[in-house]
DNA sequence: CGGGATCCGGCGCGATACTG
DNA sequence: CAGTATCGCGCCGGATCCCG
């Protein structure tokens, strides 16, 4: 596995708060990747095929989407099942696990949605403040 | 700036549900990076000077601190107050914006609490079949 | 069709030194 | 104290080729 972005900091801080965020941190480490998210999201309804999932992110090499769905298949994430006729079939389905995250990923969609366009407005008036 | 991070691969897809699923992956990508999130989560109860917020989060250098927080602010998420004493004092506070996103922070919290030991125990037996 | 193996450029990020 | 500037390693991730 090449992933080894979920590494979170390691040293002597047990506060309760700090606890907390060294979570948030591993979990964003696990889903804020370049594709996690979309997988998740496309998985949504109901199971798909790899290359299926290809042609719907649209943007994914097929080893970057190999390495997503790896990891998160290795997280509880997603159940991965082989079916071997000619050609092979593989389908990739969002597990319990999965689909309680998914429901946290809609709501920031819905955050993403909401403010946008102030994130984008505060974005280009700093730009601009500063040339 | 050095963040191109933020980055969404562009291509001629409109479908609703893709529109969502770039929404989020800007704002993973936006608040997914190594250090966001904790210092998001370490403004929450109040706004902090520059060093306090490098102390309390420990493992990150202060180029890195200074380039999440510019990001943060570009973004409106937080705001930079300078008071230009001797020595100088600069305070970083969440916005409105910020703090709204912090709650979905904190649901993830949430979410990594609960489910942190069914991640690892998936993750141990994945790596285990595979040696 | 669904991958694995390999090569390699770009940049995320830490370390260090310097400024006001 | 709160940055900015520069250097350099590591690894993310795209391109390409091969396999069952």
């Amino acid at each position: 596995m090449e992933r080894r972005h979920t590494d979170v900091p390691s040293f002597g801080y047990t506060g309760a708060e700090s606890h907390d965020c060294r979570l948030v941190s591993s979990v964003l480490a696990r889903v804020g990747d370049k594709w996690s998210v979309l997988v998740v999201m496309f998985l949504a309804d109901g199971s798909k095929r790899f290359n299926e999932l290809k042609r719907l992110i649209g943007g994914v090499s097929q080893r970057m989407l190999t390495l997503t769905l790896r990891g998160l298949e290795r997280d509880g994430l997603v159940t991965r099942t082989v079916t071997p006729t000619i050609p092979p079939r593989v389908d990739y389905e969002l597990t319990e696990l999965g689909r309680s995250l998914q429901k946290h990923a809609v709501a920031l969609a819905g955050w993403a949605n909401e403010n946008q366009a102030a994130i984008e407005s505060a974005r280009s008036r700093f730009d601009g403040e500063k040339g």
